[in-house]
DNA sequence: GTGGGATGGGCAA
DNA sequence: TGCCCCTCCCACA
């Protein structure tokens, strides 16, 4: 689940419960008792998604750092407690509400400084509302790497993760191995504004819906469970769109799916330094 | 019922 | 490069 507007989501739905509160804040697993003995009994002054990750401020060198990573997950309710399942490594809880975090990749206190020395290593994130992508598109136009490692570089965009970087270039007609230099800037702030159209979205139903109505085999009612994405995990179907099968290659690590026929490939470098000399003469 | 894969990212080596 | 985190969901039996 956790892409950007998952956690912009979490960190609302969590602020109407817990923000301007006193909070117990403990570790039923025992992992994070350090970290809950300096924050419980303070109140929650509030809780800020920025791209992938949430922070807590319990005040001055009191925050709460948690990045679900892939497994991490929230559930919540009202008090009382749910019967106990599985390993808790976060409660937080007052006297109407409670929730409970599983399986994170960071959950952590950090001091201001902390905090500050992250929220810099990280891009814009186009849910963000002050969001500048022009440090993001400066990034890219600056680099070699293939758009479909940028997209995916939290250092130059936050919150973007596989499904909506392979959704993203389907729909701007990009092949993920473009460099990134080769993009104009009209084009990438085009995708900036997509990703932000496809984030706000996020949801709909419990899945992420990228496909026009006008693309699917039935663009009348809601998708179907295998409408849902043009070209995420549907190796070797049809595209929506041509018609030709859908491709995947494992690329860093994860699954890049995209269609040969929509998205072609880049221009070889070659010919645009052979055509460079002969232009300018 | 079971087992493999996945929407990440940090860290050791 | 591979391991960790140790969840949820789905395809398959």
């Amino acid at each position: 689940m956790p892409e950007g507007n998952e956690l912009h989501r979490h960190a609302n739905l969590q602020s109407d419960w817990f923000t301007g509160r006193i909070l117990t804040v403990d570790a039923p697993n025992g992992r994070f008792a350090e970290g809950a003995a300096l924050l419980s009994r303070r109140k929650l002054r509030a809780i800020e998604a920025y791209g992938k990750h949430l922070f807590y401020d319990f005040g001055p060198n009191r925050q709460l750092h948690v990045h679900l990573g892939l497994y991490g997950k929230y559930r919540s309710g009202e008090m009382p407690f749910p019967e106990p399942r599985g390993i808790l490594r976060l409660r937080i809880s007052d006297k109407a509400h409670w929730l409970e975090l599983r399986g994170p990749t960071a959950c952590d206190v950090l001091s201001d400084q902390q905090r500050a020395t992250l929220l810099a290593r990280i891009g814009p994130d186009p849910l963000s509302p002050d969001a500048e992508p022009k440090v993001a598109i400066t990034r890219i136009r600056k680099s070699r790497a293939p758009i479909g490692a940028l997209l995916m570089d939290q250092s130059v965009i936050s919150g973007i993760g596989n499904i909506y970087r392979a959704e993203l270039l389907f729909r701007a007609k990009l092949h993920p191995l473009t460099p990134g230099k080769t993009i104009t800037v009209a084009k990438l702030l085009k995708l900036w504004s997509d990703a932000q159209t496809l984030m706000k979205a996020g949801m709909v139903d419990r899945r992420i819906v990228t496909t026009k109505p006008s693309d699917r085999p039935h663009p009348t009612g809601r998708a179907r469970r295998f409408e849902t994405h043009y070209v995420y995990r549907r190796k070797g179907l049809p595209c929506f769109v041509c018609g030709s099968e859908v491709a995947m290659k494992e690329f860093i690590g994860r699954k890049l799916y995209w269609c040969p026929c929509c998205q072609p490939e880049p221009t070889p470098p070659e010919s645009q330094d052979r055509s460079a000399p002969v232009a300018s003469r």
